[in-house]
DNA sequence: CGCCGGTTTGACATACTTCAAGAGAAGTGG
DNA sequence: CCACTTCTCTTGAAGTATGTCAAACCGGCG
């Protein structure tokens, strides 16, 4: 009983939380975890004042959406904390998830009314958000952003291709098989020597089957077989540990290490 | 006889011409037909003169190879002329068609040594090509190359999510008539009337296939079926008239017009 | 004419989807 | 603490769209 109160408690707490993040919260950009991976990498501390007054961060729980297709942009803005799906979706229901945004990635376009895709939090979220006008006027006058955005963009668009080789040719077997060498690599970028780290897929069965074009069905049936294989061994149905690597690149499809 | 001579003339002087252009041809960028749309397109007359001293053109027949993946970045280029494709490949053969270049589309990125996919002259292509080196210190100094640059970039980037829909979830038949339409639509920007305009296929089934995600025997197929169903008229095996535009938009599967 | 690359067409194989049922975990409410 | 629902996930059986293999076609070119 005391256990159910406090749970109640903790989650309105953090609604609450979230709420003042919403209208006041505007921490130092000095002391911010993506200050250097972000939209505003390549800024000076001048440049950074400037996009101090104008930011606002906002919290989204898991599953809330953030954005649908066809919003109007007031905004644009950076992944802070948390992770959100970029999706796309068909008349008749069919998905596909055209992008996973991680810390630091960014949100929205300068110059375009709208966004054309959905944006959804996969976990609990916190965005730091510019007003769109400001921020484009920042572009102009400010080269630094300019060029990282540029720099961001195109790394995007590298990304967006390999997904496209993925999407289009790979079978489901490589499709997880590439699914899980990304995670495993994100985990290397965050901490050395991750081997035989315990990994998290940060998605559901059916958030993975969206984000390589299957079903969530095929997704299951594939993780089995690699479980049986002793390619990786899980813990529960989210947390894992890959136990062979070799096997796992192999069936990946992809070519060098 | 005469005839094969003749063609073997014209052949030879078109190399000749490629040769001279290698080298040489450095053609006014005020008079440049992809002046207004390329990377140049936000450039004033004095960050032009700096372009115009580092550009050289280079031209490929209709098969070349321009870059091999892994190649050694020397250049960045931007496409005068013609069509390219950007592919990647798995080492089992198969094949991916990740883009196509079309003019004023830019190939390569400052500030990564090699290219991570193919680049293949699907008809005879012109290229602006600027040393990397050069091209990325004026990217430094002159924030419009930046600036089109990123414009540039992220509207790749939605074509490239757009894509990724197509190849994640649509039926044969869908990703046909997108790319039919997408081709239609092309044709608008061109020539305005273009109703009941004929069109042409600027890839063979083979390439279509690779573009799609399919094999060219189902491609071959859809195309049929469409004919069948009236939607599509052929005059020839490259050229044909859309007779349904209707029944084409609803068969691409996208919603809205 | 005969070759050749691109294309069409057919018969067959299969990887993946679809449909359906049930098992486990997690949350809810008494 | 225990039913009860709900959600995610697993597993099975059956169906199908697309791939594979193979042969024939067609237009262009030598």
């Amino acid at each position: 009983m005391a256990g159910r109160v406090l749970a109640m408690v903790i989650r309105a707490v953090g609604r609450y939380g979230c709420a003042m993040l919403d209208l006041q919260s505007r921490p130092k950009c000095s002391e911010c975890p993506i200050r250097h991976r972000a939209v505003c990498a390549r800024c000076d501390d001048d440049e950074l004042l400037m996009l101090e007054q104008i930011k606002t961060y906002k919290s989204f729980r898991a599953g809330d959406q953030v954005l649908w297709r066809g919003d109007g942009l007031t905004y644009v803005a950076s992944v802070v904390a948390g992770v959100a799906s970029l999706g796309k979706t068909m008349e008749d229901g069919r998905t596909q998830m055209v992008g996973l945004l991680l810390p630091s990635d960014f949100i929205g376009r300068p110059g375009r009314e709208a966004i054309d895709f959905d944006v959804v939090a996969v976990t609990d979220v916190t965005l730091c958000c510019f007003h769109r006008k400001p921020f484009e006027a920042l572009i102009e006058t400010t080269p630094h952003i300019a060029q990282r955005l540029m720099e961001m963009a195109l790394d995007e668009l590298d990304a967006a291709r390999d997904w496209m080789l993925l999407l289009g040719r790979k079978t489901a077997r490589e499709k997880i098989a590439t699914f899980i060498e990304m995670l495993v690599r994100r985990q290397r970028l965050t901490i050395d020597d991750a081997t035989d780290q315990e990994l998290v897929l940060p998605l559901t069965r059916h958030e993975i089957a969206n984000y390589l074009g299957l079903t969530l069905e095929t997704v299951s049936r594939q993780l089995g077989a690699m479980k049986k294989e002793r390619i990786v061994q899980f813990v529960d149905r989210r947390r894992f540990r890959v136990t062979d690597l070799e096997a796992l690149h192999l069936a990946s499809g992809d070519d060098c290490p």
